[in-house]
DNA sequence: TATTGTTATACTCTATAACTATA
DNA sequence: TATAGTTATAGAGTATAACAATA
């Protein structure tokens, strides 16, 4: 596919179906998403968060939450915890597992976004990333 | 939402989202969606062609293809015609109907893209789309 | 044998509405 | 009254497999 009849929009999804591509073999055999491998990580730098919290953070609808947290349970990596403060309120957090796996992990989705900016140059990569942040944040 | 917990995947997902939300409003009065003038704007480039050159284009599916010129047909925006050089293809031609409506529809997404990069300078906006055009070309 | 268009089908991601328990 | 989590459900968008017509 050529990308000249792409405007900003199809630009920015095939950048994603690209780097989709690299995530799938990437991450198999650590046994998690993209999605999952996001909030265990969240999880490092924020510590334990209800999940509205994550929801937010990642830009994830908390119903989507729901059966993310489920299957990231089911397999040991997080657990919930009541929040004594506000019983509404689940607080998620790292297990052990949840924090080997994003260690494991963490590298591979590292090659994964190398290869993806490997047509420029260093200089480029650092300026593609600011300005979508730049731009991205509202 | 901040953006600091996304990576690059993160980052485009949510620059689409934030275009799709504008391509919303600013579409609805010409009764096309952001693909569908994508077609048309693919015909105007490169005059008529089959249905799996247009979907190669664009990278759409050419199943998905199929009810994309379904709708424009429908709405008497593209015609069908057979070719008679190869009859197992269609060859998908803009109507004047399609032409009027591209030409009333662009401005309006060009307008939501100025939006989207409004945050950033003239020579960065440049810049980010070059980047993303130089990454993404494979 | 391969390709174009087509249909049926299923899967992923996402969002909406409504419920419950708590605040 | 409002919020957190949950469930059911429905809607996009996409992809896979199979078929007919044609090359």
């Amino acid at each position: 596919m050529s990308t000249e009849d792409l405007r900003l929009y199809g630009l920015f999804k095939r950048a994603q179906a690209l780097l989709a591509e690299g995530y799938g073999p990437a991450l198999a055999p650590h046994a998690v998403d993209g999605r999952e491998l996001a909030v265990l990580t969240q999880l490092v730098r924020h510590g334990p968060g209800s999940q509205q919290e994550i929801s937010n953070r990642l830009g994830i609808d908390r119903t989507t939450m729901v059966a993310l947290v489920d299957a990231l349970t089911g397999r040991g990596l997080v657990r919930r915890t009541a929040d004594p403060r506000d019983r509404r309120r689940n607080l998620v957090e790292l297990t052990d597992a949840g924090r080997a796996v994003r260690a494991a992990a963490t590298p591979a989705v590292d090659e994964v976004e190398a290869r993806f900016l490997a047509p420029l140059t260093p200089a480029e990569r650092e300026t593609l990333t600011a300005l979508l942040r730049k731009v991205v944040s509202r």
